[in-house]
This record gives C-alpha cells, structure tokens and sequence, in this order.
DNA sequence: ACGTGCTTGTGAAACTACGCACAAAGTGGG
DNA sequence: CCCACTTTGTGCGTAGTTTCACAAGCACGT
C-alpha cells in the first residue's frame, strides 16, 4: 500500500537536535549491521552519549516513528533519519589545499555514511597540482569555478593556509557554493545565506586545556608556573 | 609597583564563553601583530564574528579588562585570555594513530598559539613505527604508557581507526591523561571527570547537507530525488 | 574644572535547551 | 477479552544563552 506520509515535521528542527542526528545516525547504523531490528531509546541513546529523554524529543521532531512497548525499527529510522538529513541526495564536494589535511580528509574514504562524493581536488603549488591523490588528479585552483560547475559541486572545503582562506572562500562563494567547511584557523566573512562551519584543532586543544587547568586548581596538585602576583 | 591581582573571575565561566575565547585570543594576536593598541569591543567583534554585547558579556566574566571610552588593551587582554584558558603552561601532548590525519595533525607547526607541545607519536602498524614525522621517531602503541609518563603528558589525541578508539581512550584513561581530542568516528565512553571533546567531519559534512536542502527545499530548485511517497 | 562624547559593563527580557516524570499507547500472556 | 507491563511522546519547571538598552565611567578639549 502506497500512502502520503503524514508530513511529520513541522517546520525548523532546532539546531542542537540537528547535531545530533548524525551520531544517532552512526549508533544506528551500527546496530543495522549487527542485524539489529528494533532499539529502545534508551539502548540507542545510551550508544549516543545522551540522555533517553532528548532522545525521544529529538526524534520527535522528525515525526512520531517509535512503537510504544517496543521501540523504534532501525531500519526505518536510518531511512528517516537520512533523508532529513538529506543523505538520500548526493552531494559533490570540492577539496582546496592539499596539503597533509587536504589528503587526509580525500583519504578518508567512508565520508561515514554515504551521501558525499569527493569531486574534485585544488591546489595552489605546482608541485602538487597533478598529482593522483585518492584516485583523483588535484587540479589548479584557478579552475574552482570550472571544476565547481562541471561537477555540480554544492560544498566546500578550506583546506589551506589561513592566508589564502578568506579568498579561496570568496570564490566559492562567486560560483554559488553555499556550503563551506572551513579547516583554516580564520573566521570567515560571508554573505547572509551561506553556511559555514569551522572546524578548528586549536581551538578545541585550548578549550581542552582550559578545562584541564580548571582541574588542577582545584587538585591542589597545579602543573606549574602560575605566580598570583603581576605588574600593574 | 606590585600588587595582588583583584581575583577578577569568581568562579565559573559559561561553557558557551570558553567555546568563544580561543576566537578572540586569535583575532587579538592578529591585532597585535599589526601593531594595535587597543580595540574596541565593536572592533574585535567583528573580527571574531560574534555580537559585540555577547564580546562584552564573555570578557566580563573573566573581570573588568577594558576602558570605558576607550576599549581594551590589546597586549594585556591576550595575556589575560591566555592565562584564563591554562596557555601560560606548557601542555604535552601525544597523538595516537600516524596515518594521514596524525601527519597532518603532527605536522600542524603552530597548535596555534603556543602552549601545546608534541611529546610523543604512537602507531600499532609496524611498517609506521620507527618513521620520523614532524621531527618525532613515531614509537609503538604498547609504549604508551611510558611515553605518557616519560613526557608528561596531559592531553591525548586519538587519529585511529574506529575500532582502535576506545582501547586507546581507556589506556589514556589508565595512565591519567583526563584530556581527550577524539578524531574518530565513535562515542567514546569514559568514567567521570575525563574530559573528552571530538572533532568529527561527516558530522559536520551532514549538517551542513541538512542546511543545504533546507534551503534547496524553499528555493523551489531541489537538487534530486525526494519523492514524497512511500511505502507504508 | 567641567562638560561632551565615546565605550564599557550589566540588569532584564526573550529565547533556546535540558531533563523529569507521567499519561497515552501498544504488546503479549492468560 | 482483559490486564499487566513496557516504552514512547510530551507538558512543564529549570537552567543556560543571547540580545537589547542604558547607566556608569573614563578621556580629552576647552
């Protein structure tokens, strides 16, 4: 039987249920391989690090995909799941500075669920522009706005130095990518519309330290070094 | 003339904040190196991307660090933010797992500002350990305790595969490293009072595919493939 | 010495997120 | 057919975050 699905979702998942779909997805799809059928939600959550009640919220706001007594069918929330996620599209992406991050992430071969497909990789070096990296020839960065419009490529990645961030950005954004996942440590000015995430080693090594320092403090067993006393 | 410091921060700073101030301590740093004084708060918000009152509220909490009329003194706000976020001591850290990310992480000279060093890198393939990358012999796995010990490490990074993760998390744990940056796909399950913060890149990837429909979906230019119909 | 102009620091309001606790709803056994 | 049991979906109180808007404070010119 062929129905119209209840149009579950009304409109605007908060943003916070949002970052967390992509790791209900992953526990999800764990359970699915290990043949998994059905998962309560405080099995599934208890896999995702949460709380079984924002659980339930969270998905609660896809639509009302659980049976009461038993649980949610894995399969099936895997399917909802990505499509909200708009995982059953696919997305073509462009890698620009392939330097050991660049290659990394091209490397990264499972892109975790499917969904994404590495189009194209840019550099600025001649020394590097031809090379085969992950089966793909790394073209010059002077052809973004080619490789963008020959492989329909909706998001992008700043893999660069800071300096040639911001730039390579603006192209991206010239050529109508309105999707970017910035690497380099630089906040990026865009135009209202388009999406950037950061994604920042340092930041989340200092926030790491910061932390860290905080429960030291109150260890009494403090690493080093600070004094209490400064010039004014 | 020396003086106590007032005890600016009572204790406490909102997690969102310590989120922020690597963001500002980097745009400072670039002020500084241009050779500004001082800065606005309307300034420096911009520069880190945020809202100036929010700039405001989050220095506030680590004490009174500006002039009214004037701003903040650029040199004195770094020293501060740095001391707040633990970066006046060095910290070492080990990175475990030297495929490509763990090169490109090693390799990643400035860890932004200073503050981190890199004591020590660990692989389990054979055909890895003994490789020097960024100046470092990388060692055996099964030294980790050792090279935690021997280095004083306090903060660990995990590039492993999936399934290496959480063996390698608990050894950390084992030998009292309570910091962790986890790089792999996987929730990683820890006792209490270890800090541990992942950096993810499908999950970014997929939320911004989700933002992208979004906005596919009101343009009226969908990319593909929903149908609307389904089998129920 | 005092007023003018600028910018900080913060109370208060609005919004967002979290988690408890429970009614509603489905399952399976007798 | 009904009852006992399980698990979802959610109303509601609480906590955290963002933003506005303005009084307080400081510098500088006169």
């Amino acid at each position: 039987m062929i129905s119209r699905p209840p149009r579950p979702r009304e409109r605007g998942i908060p943003e916070a249920t949002v970052a967390r779909l992509p790791v209900y997805l992953r526990a999800l799809q764990a359970l699915e391989d290990r043949g998994t059928l059905t998962v309560s939600s405080e099995a599934l959550a208890s896999a995702a690090g949460v709380n079984s009640a924002k659980l339930r919220k969270d998905l609660s706001h896809l639509g009302s995909y659980g049976t009461r007594g038993v649980g949610y069918e894995v399969e099936y929330l895997v399917y909802q799941i990505s499509r909200e996620l708009g995982l059953t599209q696919d997305w073509s992406v462009a890698i620009v500075g392939i330097g050991n991050l660049g290659r990394a992430l091209a490397n990264y071969g499972g892109f975790g669920t499917r969904g994404f497909r590495i189009a194209s990789l840019l550099d600025a070096d001649s020394g590097v522009v031809g090379q085969s990296v992950a089966g793909l020839r790394v073209g010059h960065i002077d052809s973004l706005e080619e490789a963008v419009r020959n492989n329909g490529v909706s998001i992008g990645v700043i893999a660069t130095p800071a300096a040639s961030a911001q730039h390579v950005a603006n192209r991206f954004v010239e050529v109508g990518v309105a999707s970017i996942l910035n690497f380099a440590p630089v906040v990026l000015d865009v135009p209202d519309g388009v999406d950037v995430r950061k994604v920042d080693l340092s930041i989340e090594l200092q926030i790491l330290a910061f932390h860290a320092q905080r429960r030291a403090d109150g260890d009494g067993r403090a690493p080093a070094d600070r004094t209490g006393l400064e010039l004014t």
